[in-house]
DNA sequence: TGCGTTGTCTTGACAGTGTAAAACGAATGT
DNA sequence: ACATTCGTTTTACACTGTCAAGACAACGCA
């Protein structure tokens, strides 16, 4: 057989194949991309045998649920540092922004996951809960701009659309390699456009 | 040549196989989405063998790519509808957004595939012509507001930039289904807070 | 007309996939 | 010590994309 026997020693896996699991399904995403991905392919990574995820997660959309739940929440604190590293509720949302923009130049294959793939479960709790997480992160950095509960008023959620919709768009078409004047920007440089931006979604209605 | 007509009972299967491959995949796409499409499914529709496609596509992403190229088409059509239907740079530019969206919103699995997979080759040139010509009418349209060329300055670059994310971005999370309070708004209203929230990509230069 | 060539399609095969069922062995409880 | 349970492997099946051989229609040219 040429497949080598996985395990080196004694006793079952690791102890705990379900993460082991999720470690090589980022991996294997990460390099094989949302439509390469294979849970065959998570198995061999994981060195167990092919039939092996079935016992830890129902099937391959399964992983790819747990997958996204995990991403939402690096994303979650992407946004916060990117928040963090400002100051007003101006500076803050763009930072915000730019961390939005920064993780899925940095996880590609996970954002396309986590936002234009239907393979995820969005009926899942934990990873529903974590996107709303995200979500929230959101509609509370508009409403420290704008001095109020965004949701209370189509004007908020409003202010709340155009703020997601434009950060989003961004992201997604630098992703797609076709805003090359941009993409081809030194990453300071883009970084100063992306916040001009990302700023123009509220025009200096108030400070 | 010779076989013009519809349906000849005898003779080659189809006149041409080419196209009815072309449309069978519309309908695959359609209804199976980007992750379910499937070749032979194609093969299937248009009643022929599983490996008749590979005489027209060299591979099942090249007919993804010729899909692709077809939706940019209807794509630009679309954006133009949308501008037609406005006087005025600004209203045009909104009219051109909306129909942007209306596009993904109509078209769901299509606009997926021409923004955030991987499988069409972009290094096709016809995909690539359909691509910039969508392209180059968003420039336009911008233009028509600036009044000068885009291309010619940063500012410029970063009006159009600014212009296609907020509207794609909306075209993206409103597939989602991440927005429910624009998904579920009636669908005029809905144009409506699509045109406030484009129209403020170019907060109040200028008329 | 006949014949060779080309182009279109079918058949069959292969490796790879996801998933279900069954077999097997380690771990655990008593 | 034994039975049970649980984690994993093995086996199997239907399906996919693609390749290699054919069958056969259409066309060019004698």
């Amino acid at each position: 057989m040429a497949t080598q026997h996985p395990h080196p020693r004694t006793g079952y896996h690791h102890g705990d194949l379900r993460t082991a699991l999720l470690k090589a399904a980022r991996l294997e995403l990460a390099d094989k991309g949302v439509e390469g991905f294979t849970l065959r392919g998570c198995a061999r990574r994981a060195m167990v045998s092919h039939a092996a995820p079935a016992h830890h997660f129902r099937d391959a959309d399964a992983l790819l649920t747990a997958l996204a739940a995990e991403g939402f929440r690096a994303f979650l604190a992407a946004m916060q540092a990117g928040r963090q590293a400002q100051a007003g509720a101006r500076a803050e949302l763009t930072g915000a922004g730019l961390g939005y923009v920064r993780f899925a130049l940095a996880e590609p294959a996970l954002f396309q996951l986590m936002f234009s793939s239907s393979r995820p479960d969005f009926d899942d709790p934990d990873l529903r809960q974590a996107a709303s997480a995200a979500f929230e992160d959101l509609v509370a950095n508009v409403g420290r701009i704008r001095g109020d509960n965004p949701r209370a008023s189509t004007a908020g959620l409003t202010d709340v659309a155009a703020a997601w919709s434009i950060v989003h768009g961004l992201a997604a078409l630098l992703l797609g390699q076709r805003m090359a004047f941009l993409n081809n920007l030194p990453p300071d440089e883009r970084d100063d456009v992306l916040a001009a931006i990302i700023a123009r979604t509220f025009p200096l209605r108030e400070g």
